[in-house]
DNA sequence: TATTTACGTTACGACATCGTAACATATTCT
DNA sequence: AGAATATGTTACGATGTCGTAACGTAAATA
């Protein structure tokens, strides 16, 4: 199936009315914000023409369906924030948790509104890998790998269980997104950290 | 809009043939089921009516529609486990997590495959305030008020952010179900409040 | 200017689901 | 035995969505 930007293989420009990239960038932007909106059941291609400004026969003209849509709009998400490489585990950590709190809360970026697909991953046959890839995978290998190297380095208890801290610190992110709706503090969630490393005590 | 039970105003048991309370607990049941297997909009009546053994219009002749049959579903949903009303927050904490644990893990109960429908509770206008009553509040509020009592006995820091705490503890819940898919190790989820007490150094 | 391709509008076929009608049979009470 | 209600089967109308066809217009190149 084809995506954006099949007419790549062209060497030279044949005549005809060449795509419009801005109309590629409109339906991905358009179908990220309405999926984060209704999930994937309940947006339809119609809405997402609408948003994007195009008609429908231009999305399909692009996509051969919604499903290969859906996968492409999740293969272009960003795995920001980046884990800092210097510093203590703590150090990296915490700066990692306020960079992704800047990411979802303040900017409001609307791939951060998927945290509410986290359920289709077990559910959806057809995506459950893509949105695992676009909203698990990445950031959760980052975490575990700095609490491997903060393990090695002495900094945490040798036989802390990394599957268990890393789902502390992911599903508390979950649960400030879709339990308290981010009204967190206005600490850029470097609180999660000091909870953890320290202890509620 | 009526719902099972309807026929419970009657003085007397006139004639005809009595509505069978066991049709209502199949009905009932397999919507709890569906409803954890697909999410909302995927789950059909037609299914419904099939794994429950009974035709469409028994199921319609009981709830109006799908959305008040699912609305009563989450109102019967269970807010076990309960929290221990005896010893320390730390105590009262590891066994209601571990009685957590038992019920969603051990037991496999089907109410239990519903987290992943967390999603819902803010993309779903119909039912996002019945999701969140049947998959969070009653919870969460368990763990709040146990957290609030240990701050008060000294147990806990005084300046604990008591609602970041509490999602601490209900998302890591989460991400264990739907991201490690509950492949915790065989303690119970003891060990998510040893962490949080104790810390990871 | 002619040709080629993109595009939006409109309409449509195919299909799925919601919810109900019609009806024969079953089950209860009077 | 008759009346009343529950039930399952079958079919259906209404509606929505997916995906596409037809067509006129726009935008590019030859």
């Amino acid at each position: 199936m084809t995506g954006a930007g099949s007419s790549e293989g062209r060497l030279s420009h044949a005549a005809g009315r060449p795509r419009d990239p801005a109309v590629d960038r409109a339906i991905l932007s358009a179908t990220l914000e309405l999926l984060g909106e209704h999930g994937y059941e309940r947006m339809t291609i119609e809405a997402v023409a609408r948003r994007a400004g195009v008609g429908k026969p231009t999305v399909y003209r692009r996509w051969s369906s919604k499903r290969d849509l859906v996968i492409d709009v999740l293969n272009h998400i960003s795995d920001l924030p980046e884990m800092p490489a210097e510093g203590t585990a703590r150090e990296r950590l915490t700066d990692f948790m306020e960079e992704w709190w800047r990411l979802i809360v303040k900017a409001g970026h609307p791939s951060y509104r998927l945290q509410s697909l986290i359920g289709e991953m077990g559910r959806n046959p057809e995506l459950g890998k893509s949105f695992r890839k676009a909203l698990v995978d990445n950031r959760r290998k980052k975490i575990m790998t700095v609490l491997r190297e903060g393990m090695e380095s002495g900094e945490l208890r040798p036989d802390l269980d990394i599957i268990l801290a890393t789902d502390m610190i992911f599903g508390t992110v979950i649960a400030q997104r879709l339990v308290s709706e981010a009204r967190a503090g206005t600490d850029g969630w470097r609180r999660i950290v000091e909870y953890l490393f320290d202890g509620w005590t």
